[in-house]
DNA sequence: CCTTCCGTTAGGCTC
DNA sequence: GAGCCTAGCGGAAGG
């Protein structure tokens, strides 16, 4: 395909913000934050038409280099190559591909107004437990969510257990790091100092890291397995009484 | 097009190992650590021969569902539909993207073995010090990089300064965190403990988050400003007479 | 604007 | 394989 067609299909996509596909033989370059050279290689290069741009190498997950929404995209032919620049400021940054042949150029107009639902979140797993306390432990009941402390930041879940005593809930959907319990403690504290009596420390989570697990022990932190599958599930089941009430 | 003869064009590619581009209307459900469902709409869907998928809409830099490379792709048509899953296992995870119409199928035999070389990392920015100790400060000497002490991790520089005084130097290639003053502090007391003298502790970062800014003080570190860019333009000043040291 | 925290983080490295 | 850390992290929420 001719470079000066490609250029025109590229240009004419981006009039109509389109979503663009260019795939071609291409060199990148980007700097700003940090800087990277990518040499000649066949790859697919993907422009949004907010500004994302995203260049696929063959294999990976992963874009190879990118630029995030909001950037501006210049297209121009320059000795026998064509170039397209990405640039954005706040950081500033610029990506700039050399295309030295184009396979095939394609735009699309899409439309796409589904809502996007994820579930088993951090913030499911506290839901989960407001909506049934005793998978902490039987007797448990939660006083506050979100309670503020100091200039610590905010507990996940506040209450008090069977024996009355107050209990300080850290929830975590991945295993539970030393930093999380050092965090945790910064709330006891903060609890300590604001209602004079001291709280019980728990750490929810599926797991947590060997090395967080003396931490547990040095700083009295309790540990209750709880995954994020789990908390889902008995957001499911009871969904059908109570998810009305929301 | 024809579900049917999409499902042929796709098949054909995931047999010739190529990168596979569908775009159509589609519904897409994810279920494996979380879970997801996003309704109907009109989207990208790239497939690459080590079985990365993604799907992306037609605004934002991310996918909105995903399988990293090694998942298993099946595809099959069902009640007037296309169906493609992603499937893997360990973490056991599905994608099933649901085709209702199909607008585009192209798929791309790419080479591309170009090495990807990117700059002004953290390592970089240890390069550069440990090739101009001056830019820490006049007089500064290294002595070692990644200096284990004890249970705590490695030192990124440890070396003396003009008067003699042992030196631990901490990188951040961002700015730095009160957690990263904490961490040189425990680097700092391994050191005096191995020692039995108090090293000076410097932070080389491009700058400091404000919250942090008080540490320094309360822990008597010391800040030097440090950018990645600079280091950078250290290293290939240099390169023309050091690279082939490497 | 800056800071903090979460993510299906992914990817890389070590043990 | 599990565990741990980094990232041009991106993105969201809060100040």
């Amino acid at each position: 395909m001719r470079l000066e067609e490609a250029s025109e299909k590229i240009r004419a996509g981006l009039r109509e913000h389109a979503l663009i596909i260019v795939v071609g033989l291409m060199e990148v370059a980007y700097e700003g934050r940090a800087a990277s050279v990518l040499g000649p290689g066949e790859r697919l290069l993907i422009i949004k038409q907010d500004g994302s741009i995203l260049v696929h190498r063959p294999l990976g997950y992963e874009p190879v280099n990118w630029q995030p929404p909001g950037s501006r995209v210049d297209v121009y032919l320059m000795d026998d190559s064509l170039v397209i620049e990405a640039r954005r400021i706040s950081p500033q940054e610029i990506l700039r591909i050399t295309f030295h042949e184009i396979y095939d150029v394609h735009s699309f107009k899409l439309r796409d107004s589904a809502e996007f639902a994820m579930y088993a979140t951090e913030e499911d797993m506290k839901k989960a437990i407001l909506l049934e306390p005793s998978i902490i432990e039987s007797g448990f009941k939660p006083i506050e969510d979100e309670r503020r402390v100091g200039e610590s930041g905010f507990i996940d879940v506040f209450g008090v257990d069977s024996k009355g005593n107050l209990v300080v809930i850290e929830i975590k959907r991945r295993n539970a790091t030393a930093a999380d319990i050092k965090q945790l403690i910064n709330y006891v504290n903060g609890i300590e100092r604001e209602l004079g009596r001291k709280p019980r420390a728990i750490i929810a989570a599926p797991g947590i890291q060997k090395s967080a697990v003396k931490e547990l022990k040095v700083y009295g932190v309790e540990f209750k397995c709880l995954t994020p599958k789990r908390c889902h599930e008995i957001l499911r089941k009871k969904s059908g009484l109570e998810r009305f009430l929301d």
